[in-house]
DNA sequence: ACTCCGTTGTTAAAATTTGAACCACCTGCC
DNA sequence: GGCAGGTGGTTCAAATTTTAACAACGGAGT
């Protein structure tokens, strides 16, 4: 076995860099959204997707593959949204064992009244932060990373081994 | 109350660029660490950061903030790998409530062996994905993100609300 | 129609995280 | 010296996440 390829000092730079913004930002806006309107991120994003979806609903594995989470996961937290009335669940027609969320009026009232303080937490946090260069630079490069990752989950296949693709198509 | 400053589009993708990202890289490393060393993430960096302090030791206090968790959290973390004979804990000489997190021969054997995988890990997931334009600005737009954070919540004092600051600085 | 296999959500138990309450202990200041 | 106020870690209970079963279905091939 070779001597794995280290990471040289910028590229710990950026690593370190990406490591602790993600838990600092992650944390205060986590607090942000338990202060403000009592949700927690997970929960404020389940809202944003559904209001943002056709009919105000997704189905059960659609929503869960969006927010990165595991399907019992979201299980618990679509029955802490349908308790406090945000949220509500209906069965597909199509398919019987299929279960949409809806996302309620008063769902999307919640939503209307925890938005602007979300934004305004989001720009002091890391918007506002950024240089817009930097902020270009993030959204391409983060952007790639995320469709990788997800790309790969969905086809475990392809061995993703080439070097110079995709990143500038 | 005036109308808030909602995300442009650039904004909005950088935002949902990173929160995308975010998480399927923290969930594609748990998985990896997990699997090749039984590790957590949490765990993973205990290990480094003790691994790099100068005496293998740090006190709990420290690495929390480090860490970017709560006290109690690390309690149980350190309990944890204590148990898995990782981490030993020793009581500190000039203060007698704090208490230092030791690495122990096993621990840095543990890690040295759990490095090679991770760093590979993270730069299919991360690092090589960038270009090295990106990586920059990632380093350093981030960079400052997170200084401000971690300044931010030792000193609740300044406004902060200088708009052209620090980053060229 | 029927079997085999992958999917959909839920559930149960264990692991982890969070937050508040605590105790013991330092530190600056009278 | 002695006290008020803040620190450092732990503990406990409650909330959340993970993981591995599960049960009930769709769907394709025969």
């Amino acid at each position: 076995m070779t001597e794995p390829r280290w990471l040289d000092d910028d590229e710990k730079a950026a690593w370190i860099a990406f490591l602790s913004a993600t838990n600092l930002v992650n944390r205060k806006l986590e607090q942000q959204l338990k202060d403000d309107a009592g949700l927690s991120h997970t929960q404020y994003e389940v809202l944003v997707q559904l209001n943002a979806a056709p009919d105000g609903a997704l189905r059960m594995t659609e929503l869960a593959d969006r927010l990165v989470t595991s399907k019992s996961g979201l299980t618990y937290q679509i029955t802490q949204l349908e308790r406090a009335g945000l949220v509500s669940r209906r069965s597909c027609p199509s398919d019987v064992r299929g279960v949409f969320a809806d996302i309620t009026d008063q769902g999307r009232e919640m939503l209307r009244s925890a938005a602007p303080g979300h934004v305004e937490a989001v720009r002091q946090a890391l918007i506002d932060v950024l240089t817009p260069e930097q902020l270009t630079h993030i959204a391409a490069g983060l952007g790639e990373v995320s469709r990788r990752l997800r790309t790969e989950a969905r086809c475990p296949s392809q061995t993703a081994q080439d070097p110079q693709a995709a990143q500038g198509a």
